[in-house]
DNA sequence: CTTGACCCTCCCCTTGGGGCAGGCTTTACC
DNA sequence: GGTAAAGCCTGCCCCAAGGGGAGGGTCAAG
């Protein structure tokens, strides 16, 4: 017979937690002193603990467990319990890897715009691009109705989106109320669908330049490397670009002071 | 501007949700009636449910998702947070992976003891076994010790245990109280340990015949077996074996009713 | 006989909400 | 303007699986 405390030193389990598996009837004391209260184990009860631990191990709720132990003669319907909890841990796991792949995601895009961020000298840049696959959904309308073509794509093609949204802008001129510009991700697979299309965007020459801050004050940055191309002599090939390093929408809103965005103006090749 | 309904609508959450958040001070309404105590919401707080929603999903806690909201504009710490998560989840899915092996150990063992139960005659029986290899530790004393024995050997070779526990009885009489006997089992590899020898135990020509029930009932069923190695003429190779398909200990102590134990006895092949 | 260790019950706390009761407010319709 | 229905409020209790502590009774050894 042990008392409650050595009955716990020896099966490991709280005193608190016997007690509560008593009041739960899993695990009844064997002697229960009528006048003190004192609760009295045997062995059978630590072989019990044993089991009711090797099962808590393995997640089962102590509803189950109770209803295992009252009727574990059947081997049957053991083996249905055992096998329903089988698949609810595999769905347990199927999640928690869902749930591995959307952090590594947002861990990835967040080293990537930290990194861009500290390597970008906010200089106007000359660079080539290589062509990339987009899906892209053209609009025409307020620049802020993007994140709606953004959303069209993520639920189209979210599962081959290979990099970072981006804007074409068909316009030569600023039309805040009337813009026909294009929502853009780069994917490399999916089929098209009513409204989005997929096609190569070429590569070639282009002149960038990052814009850290609110989308507001992006005009500046529009005049920096206009005045860049304008005293080159560049000849601008339509439609310009702007690719989102970090925005609202790629995971939650951030502060738009750390927005980093890319202003790509692609630039006719001398022959 | 939504009320609260309408907010729980646009968002997916619950009415009660969305009050247990502003609580939490995770999700504050832009505006609250001072007279009525309406809660009412705007477009920020659609956009900060999207967050929290997706950071619950990813099984962030409300306390988590509050502390990264409230200093998420240094990006650093929040890939910490994250980093943090991801191995949280990590440590979740390695446990699930091994509830799952556990699981499977449990129902093969119960439905190898299903069919043996189902395809044994339980009438004596003549076979040939592989040899097999085994680790066992030699003991003297009771019987009913044996579980010592297999305890051991589960500690030190808990991961190269391939079958179902065996004894081997070394006596040539019932010797309840002073009996020579080993316990086994087949095993896959793993190194000799003080107390526990490794080693091939012979193939051959057996007497076989299943018992079910309690261990105590064992005497018929070697009354019945050792009947027949006497009609047949046949000589007994020592040790004896059984094997215990189903018992106690295994996993859980089970019904005695349902115990089905295998006696083996290796006979002396004629020349 | 006393003291310290041990045990008892009872109550509150955790997480992320769900459900319900009783009482206001808002909105829609007449 | 009146009324009824729908919507909203707070406050309370509930779940699982215990943890923590208060206040008081019990056991065993010196």
């Amino acid at each position: 017979m042990f008392s409650i405390g050595e009955f716990s030193r020896v099966t490991g389990l709280s005193v608190k937690t016997v007690r509560f598996y008593h009041e739960k009837e899993i695990l009844i004391p064997s002697c229960v002193d009528t006048g003190s209260g004192y609760r009295y184990y045997d062995h059978n009860n630590v072989e019990r603990a044993r089991i009711i631990t090797c099962f808590r191990e393995m997640e089962f709720s102590i509803n189950e467990i109770r209803t295992i132990l009252e009727k574990y003669d059947d081997q049957a319907d053991i083996l249905d319990y055992l096998q329903q909890h089988r698949k609810v841990i595999e769905s347990k796991m199927r999640k928690h890897k869902n749930i591995l792949v959307s952090l590594d995601n947002i861990i990835s895009n967040e080293r990537e715009a930290m990194a861009a961020m500290k390597n970008s000298s906010f200089e106007v840049e000359e660079k080539s691009l290589e062509a990339i696959k987009i899906a892209g959904a053209r609009m025409k309308g307020k620049y802020s109705n993007c994140g709606e073509g953004f959303t069209q794509i993520g639920k189209s093609f979210g599962r081959y989106i290979c990099g970072k949204p981006l804007c074409l802008y068909y316009d030569n001129e600023y039309r805040p109320d009337d813009a026909d510009f294009e929502a853009c991700m780069p994917v490399k697979g999916g089929k098209e669908v009513e409204g989005i299309s997929i096609r190569q965007l070429p590569g070639g020459r282009c002149v960038s330049l990052f814009h850290k801050g609110p989308y507001d004050e992006l005009g500046r940055s529009y005049a920096k490397i206009l005045e860049y191309v304008k005293e080159k002599g560049y000849e601008i090939v339509m439609p310009t670009r702007e690719v989102y390093l970090k925005g609202p929408g790629m995971i939650f809103k951030g502060n738009p002071k750390k927005y980093l965005t890319e202003i790509e103006f692609m630039i006719k090749q001398g022959e």
